[in-house]
RNA sequence: CGCGGGGUGGAGCAGCCUGGUAGCUCGUUGGGCUCAUAACCCAAAGGUCGUCGGUUCAAAUCCGGCCCCCGCAA
């Protein structure tokens, strides 16, 4: 049995799992990878390799890190690699049309929701945040058009148990590593065949802005769930306590609660509740300005709320 | 030299500015109360105050070096 020669465009840690499983999967060869350059990250803003670098450094498979894959100097050294396939997997950057012609029809992206729904780059936290009761990875065809690709394959994934963006990912990426030996393989054996998406069922994941992550007591608390619970991953939704920053990381809605919004309504040992616009938010996980998270439980040892307290 | 916070009994914090008895909320252990308890009452154990040096009659506190941790940002 002859191996696919396969590419891969790929740079967080999703991109990274979905790599390890090609590179295990004996039906796959991995003759070259390409991703972000090394970025100034960390405390004191050391270049640091992407996870996908990491991986694949030690394994001697050949890397690109270019600032734009788009050159025509880095489309020529990928064509050196004689890929059949390639596999693009939140890579980071705009596949322009010299890419796609060097694999004709074969080269698709695994997507973290529902296509059509949340093209763009933070489907994750869009779909948690927008409340939606599922959501699941797609494998689709890539093409100019941003996350407009005919659909290969998907995986679902319920959304309603309080969940959060970290969850998410973690239980999304077994199913990507599925969809790249399953589906793929069997779009690439011709057993499978594409389906179009609906643009009328077309939104956008919007990257997040930062100016979301303010928790607005007068909201809905179900509103504050879902927003918490979306950006748990990313910024993290944060509120202030007398002028300092408090990221709250996990609560859930309590019904019932009533009071002026941002009023805490309740402590007990392992939480505090404070009132929103409807119901109230029950909070088991935060973190202070300059402090690591902590629970609730620890968290108010140290700073004391009373009932009556206010949070902005 | 990206910006900032911090290292105080097992946990989370206060005390530092304005040097002079090691504090708070918990936890742990023992005892008491109770039908009972994770509740309540009493008591106890447990800390080289990150580290090295300096100033001082006296340093957790002031000064300097070093180590470590954390947050922001990207």
């Amino acid at each position: 049995m002859s191996r696919i020669r396969t590419a891969f465009f790929g740079t967080p840690d999703f991109a990274r799992t979905c790599l390890e499983g090609l590179i295990k999967d004996a039906h796959f060869e991995v003759v070259g990878v390409v991703t972000q350059p090394d970025r100034p990250a960390g405390r004191h803003l050391k270049l640091q390799p992407s996870p996908v670098k990491d991986l694949v450094q030690p394994l001697g498979i050949p890397v690109l890190c270019p600032e734009n894959v788009n050159e025509p100097a880095v489309l020529e050294a990928i064509s050196q690699w004689k890929a059949e396939v390639a596999v693009v997997v939140a890579f980071g950057q705009i596949l322009k049309q010299g890419i796609l012609d060097l694999f004709p029809r074969k080269i698709v992206n695994v997507h973290a929701s529902l296509l059509p729904r949340w093209r763009g780059a933070a489907p994750i936290q869009r779909a948690i945040m927008a409340g939606d009761n599922e959501t699941g990875v797609c494998l689709q065809v890539l093409v100019l058009k941003l996350d407009a690709g005919d659909v290969l394959g998907t995986r679902k994934l319920n959304l309603d148990e309080g969940l959060d963006a970290m969850d998410v990912h973690e239980k999304m990426k077994p199913l990507a590593v599925e969809l790249l030996s399953v589906d793929l393989m069997d779009y690439l054996r011709g057993n499978l065949s594409p389906i179009p998406q609906d643009e009328s069922r077309v939104t956008y994941a919007s990257k997040i802005d930062k100016a979301e992550c303010r928790i607005d007591w007068s909201r809905k608390a179900v509103e504050l769930s879902n927003q918490i619970r979306g950006l748990a991953m990313g910024p993290s939704a944060a509120c202030r306590r007398e002028g300092q920053i408090l990221k709250v990381l996990k609560a859930k809605v309590a019904p019932g609660m009533k009071g002026q919004p941002g009023a805490v309504v309740g402590v007990d040992e392992n939480s505090f509740t404070v009132a929103c616009g409807s119901d109230g938010l029950q909070v088991f996980l935060v973190q202070p300005e300059s402090r690591a998270r902590m629970a609730v439980k620890e968290y108010l040892k140290g700073y004391p709320l009373a009932v009556g307290q206010m949070l902005e």
